[in-house]
DNA sequence: CGGAACGTTCAGTGCGTACTGAATATACGA
DNA sequence: TCGTATATTCAGTACGCACTGAACGTTCCG
């Protein structure tokens, strides 16, 4: 690999290492966005200069997670990967997945804990209802996007997602 | 502190972990989630029972991040600290500040790359404009719920950021 | 001027975990 | 049936980092 698209796939693993995921998986992921077809485990091994042990098991992490998906080809023994096509989708949904996390301990707290007073009951509730509001809107501007991009594609624009 | 509160904390130390952030500062989170007034750090490193050099460390640091607010009474020495106000809207602006330093990693890449593939051109394309439509429809959004939030209440009905 | 009462800093320690090399499992072809 | 080529798993290692106790600096009060 060159040495310009090494250090993109060593800034995406420091990328990733920021949001608490292995920076092996990160430079895969970059690795895989600027790789036209998708690769084989070997391949990626070889061009990030890391064990098969690692390239599997992250690339593996990352199919179950949704930021790749593996593809098989018939008559071929190879496992290939290559980034989710709904890539975008998905990372909007994880975030509001984990938002609602927090939200939904806020939620118990206000209604499982001992609290006498009314301005911090006020200011859990506060919050949930933020939260509510924003993955509505989040989900509205995400549905608006991709019917936005699904006309685009119909007029022969690409919009980056042709499979 | 009793065991549902403790559990509380436990649960957001849990949750801030998953975020790349150290526990302690989720429990400290917590804590003074549910606390009616700021708390210095002496009263969190007991109720949390961890040391004080964890909570001054944590605290401060939640503080820079804009999570907490360092608030001084005068004529006493004590820190106090209590949750930001605006956490909420911080919260999102970190979120898309983060999204941006992938969407700009991505843009160099586009640019600086040796990429000789049309469909990857097209794809790098596609996830930046997407990040941009988005960025903005939830910073109208944020924008549209605090005018609401304010107008809640300028009639009387908290919205749980009292002063 | 001591001397509390704070907050901060620092060396030390333990734990989690990312990564590796070798062993194992599995499917396919000769 | 054996050998080969793939993916997966596993024990081991090294590294980072969260947390602690003690030392340090600072400010205010007697």
């Amino acid at each position: 690999m060159d040495t310009a698209t090494t250090r993109f796939t060593d800034r995406m693993g420091l990328l990733f290492e920021a949001e608490g995921q292995p920076p092996i998986a990160g430079r895969l992921f970059g690795c895989l966005l600027v790789s036209d077809d998708p690769c084989s485990l070997d391949e990626l091994a070889e061009m990030l200069s890391v064990s098969k042990a690692s390239v599997s098991t992250n690339a593996r992490r990352l199919a179950e997670m949704g930021v790749l998906e593996r593809v098989c080809r018939p008559g071929d023994r190879h496992d290939y990967y290559r980034v989710a096509p709904d890539l975008f989708r998905r990372t909007m949904a994880d975030r509001l997945r984990r938002w609602q996390r927090f939200t939904e301990a806020v939620g118990d707290a206000r209604r499982m804990l001992p609290i006498r007073s009314e301005r911090v009951r006020a200011r859990l509730r506060g919050y949930e209802t933020a939260y509510a509001y924003m993955a509505d809107a989040i989900g509205a501007a995400l549905q608006r996007w991709e019917r936005a991009a699904e006309n685009g594609r119909a007029h022969g624009r690409a919009a980056g997602v042709r499979r």
